[in-house]
DNA sequence: CATGAATGAGACTTCATTCAT
DNA sequence: TATGAATGAAGTCTCATTCAT
C-alpha cells in the first residue's frame, strides 16, 4: 500500500528466474533427455519467453551444467561434510550416507540426471569431462575415504577400496535409473521398494551373502 | 549345399538386408543414442541408400523398436537353458551366469541396448512394456530361481530373494552402463577394470564386507 | 558566458545525448554495417541504455538516416567555400580540394559513411533521394565549377566536364572505400598508401599517362 | 516419346540446380547485400526449397564464396588470356580491357559483388581473404603488367605502376558501384552514362587533363 | 527521462520422410 | 526393389523493440 510496500515485482521475479529455470530444466531434461528437451519448452514450464532463458544461460549446454551445478554437485558436498563430522563406526556411516541419499536425492529430480549424462555423454564430450569432474570424482572419493577408515579401523577386510567404492555405488545409481526410467512408466512387473532395496543390498554388502556359521552379520552396528 | 542353390548375391543379400539394417542401426543408437542418430547415417553403414531403409522399417521409431526386438531377447534364454542344467552349487552358478554375461554381453554391443532403452522409454512408451515383458522380468525369473535354490540348499542367508537378485543383476548393468557411456568418451578419472569391478562386487556380496572372525568366505568354491 | 549559465552536468549531458549516441552509431554502422550493428552495442558505446536510444530515435533505421543526415552535409560546404574563396590556378584548387579532403574526411570516421549508404541505399529507398540532395549533387556541382572554370581559363582541355568531375572523385571514394573495408582487415595483398595513390591519380589525370615528347606536364603548377 | 527421349528430368535438374541457385544468389546479394540476404528466398527465386539450397551449399558463406568463385574469379582470367595473346599497343589493350569489362561485367550483376564485399567484409575475415586472393590481386597484377609493357616500349611515362594500375581500376569500380547502388533506386540527379563516363575517364587518364599546345592525345590509337 | 528485463518474430540450419525415376 | 533429390517442419539462438519500474 505504502511505497515501501511495493517490492518492485520486476526486480524480485529476476532474482527468482534462474532457479525456476534451473527446475523446469531438471524436470524436462529427466524427462525427455538432453537432445529431445527443447529450449523453449523449459522456458514456458518457467513461466517465461524463450528469449529470457537465453538471458540467463547462453545455451543449452551451459544451461545443462547450471542444472549439474546446483543441483548435484552440492549434493556430494553435503556427503563429504558428514564424513568429515562422523565418529562413529564406518559401516554406521555408510548406512547414513546411504539414507541421506535416498532422502535427499533419489526422491527427488535430481537423480534423473545422471540417466541423462549417461545417455548423452558421447555426444557431448564438454559435458561428460565436466561431470565426470564435478559429481563422479568426488563421489568415488568420498566412498573411498570411509572404506579405507573402515579397513583401517579394523571394521572392514582388505579389499581394494575403489572397487568396493563402485560396489556400494553401484545400487543406488541403479535405484535412480531405475526411478526415472521404466519406474516412470506405466507398466507392471517391476515395480521396487526402493527404501527396502537398498537396505537389502547395504545389509549383503555388509555382511555377506552366504551363512556364515557363528558370527552374527555386523556386532558394532 | 545342393547345386540348386545358387542364390544371385543380390537376392542373398536381399534376404540380409533388415538383419543388416538392424547392425547398423544397434552400433549407431547405442553411439550416438536415438535422437543423434541419423537414419541416412545408418544406411549407409548398412551400405544401402536411404529409401532402402524405409522400405523394410517404415520410421526410425519403428526401427529403434525392431533393434531392441531383435538383439536383446535371446541373450536371456542362454542364461535360463545353463541354469536348468546345472547342478553344481548355486554360488559357482551366479559366478559362472557372471561370466558367460560378461563374455557374451557385455563386450558385445548388445550391452548398449539397455542404455538406449533407459534412456529413451519415457519417450517411448509402448517399448516400456515390451522390454519389462521380455527382458527385465526373465532375467529377474532367472536370479531369482538360483538364489531361491542356493537358500533352500542352506548355502545362502535366507534374504529377500526378488532384492538380493537386484543386488546382483545391479553391477553387471552397472558395467555396461558405464562401458557406452565413460567408458567410450575420452576423459580422464573413470577408468575402470571391468573384469576386475565385477569379480570384487560378486566376491564382497558372496562373502560379505565385514571382517569374520573365523569363517573364510566361502568354502565350497 | 554569464554567471547564471552553470548547468548540471545531467543536463548538459541531456543535451548532448542526441550527439553523443550518432558519435557512437556511426563507429559502429562503419565498422560492422547497418544490419550487423546491435542498438544495444551503439547505446553501450554511448554510455546509455538500450532503453535510452529508443527515447532518442524511434528505430534502428531511423537512427541511421540520422547519422548520414548529421555527419555528412556539412563536408561538402568547406569545399563550396574554398573554391568560392579561391584565386590561384584551378590546377592548384584541384590540389587543394583533394588535399583538404584527404586531412577532413579520408581520416575520419565519416569517410566511411559512403561505405555504409552504398551498402544499404536500396534497402532504404527514401535515404537514396536524401542522400543524392544533400551530398552527391553538391560534390558533382563544386567540382564541376572547378572544372568549368579551369576550361575558360584556358587551363584545361576542352572535356565533357560533368564526367571528368566524376573522374576526379572517384579515386576519393575509392581510397575511402578501401581505407574502411579491406584496409581495417588483417589480411595481405592490397595495401595501400592513400597519400601517395590520391597523389599518383591526380597527376595522372592532369598531366595523362602517354609520353609527352616535348611538353613537360604542367607548367603553371 | 520413346523410352530414350525421357531424359530423366530429375536427373537434368540436378545438374542445373547448381547454377540456378548461384544465379539467383547472386541478384539477391547483389541486391540487399550478403547478411540481409536470407537463404530462403535464394531457394524460392531458384524454384526450390531451403532444404535443397542446403544440399548444394552447406552454408550461406560457402554459397557466397561458390557465387564469387562461379561469378568474378574467372572474369579476371578472360583478361589475363586477352593480354597474354595481345600484340598491338599498351593503350589500346587498356581500351580494350575496359570495352570488354563493361560488356561482360558492368551489364551484369556480377559487377555488384564488389558492393557487397566492400559492405561485409569486416565481418567475415574468411571472405575477405578469398576475395583478395581469387580477385583483387589477379586484377592488380593483370593491370600492372599491361602498364609495365607499355612503360617498357616507351609508350607510357615511366610511373609507379601500383598506383597507376589503381587510377585505372577506380574508375570501372565506382561505375559498378554506383550502377548497384544509387543507380538502381528511382531517384533523380545521379544518373550517369556508364559507357561514355568511362570512355571519358580513360581518355582522360591517357592523354591528361591539361592542354598540351602541340602533342595530339594519343596518335597510334 | 532512464533503465534493463522481457518478448517474440525471424534467421540459419538439420534431418526424417517422401516419391519420381 | 532401390535410389537419392527434394521437401518442410522443427530446433537453436539473436536481437529490435517495448514497458513496468
Amino acid at each position: 500500500m505504502s511505497a515501501a510496500a511495493t517490492p518492485a515485482l520486476r526486480q524480485r521475479r529476476k532474482e527468482t528466474r534462474p532457479q525456476e529455470l534451473l527446475d523446469a530444466a531438471l524436470d524436462l531434461f529427466v524427462e525427455k533427455g538432453f537432445a529431445a528437451t527443447r529450449s523453449e519448452e523449459v522456458a514456458q514450464r518457467a513461466g517465461v519467453s524463450k528469449g529470457t532463458l537465453y538471458l540467463y544461460y547462453p545455451s543449452k549446454e551451459e544451461l545443462f551444467k547450471a542444472v549439474v551445478r546446483q543441483k548435484i554437485s552440492n549434493l556430494i558436498q553435503v556427503g563429504v561434510e558428514m564424513a568429515d563430522a562422523w565418529d562413529g563406526s564406518a559401516a554406521a556411516l555408510l548406512r547414513e550416507l546411504m539414507s541421506v541419499w535416498w532422502a535427499r536425492v533419489l526422491n527427488t529430480p535430481a537423480a534423473g540426471i545422471h540417466k541423462v549424462v549417461i545417455a548423452e555423454v558421447r555426444n557431448f564430450p564438454d559435458l561428460a569431462q565436466f561431470y565426470v569432474d564435478e559429481v563422479m570424482i568426488p563421489a568415488d572419493a568420498l566412498f573411498t575415504q570411509v572404506l579405507q577408515r573402515g579397513i583401517e579401523r579394523g571394521e572392514f577386510r582388505s579389499l581394494p577400496v575403489r572397487e568396493v567404492a563402485h560396489a556400494l555405488i553401484a545400487p543406488m545409481i541403479f535405484m535412480a535409473l531405475h526411478r526415472h526410467s521404466f519406474g516412470a512408466c506405466p507398466i507392471h512387473g517391476v515395480e521396487l521398494d526402493a527404501a527396502s532395496a537398498l537396505r537389502t543390498h547395504l545389509d549383503l554388502l555388509l555382511g555377506g551373502l552366504l551363512r556364515q556359521p557363528d558370527a552374527s552379520a555386523e556386532k558394532g552396528r
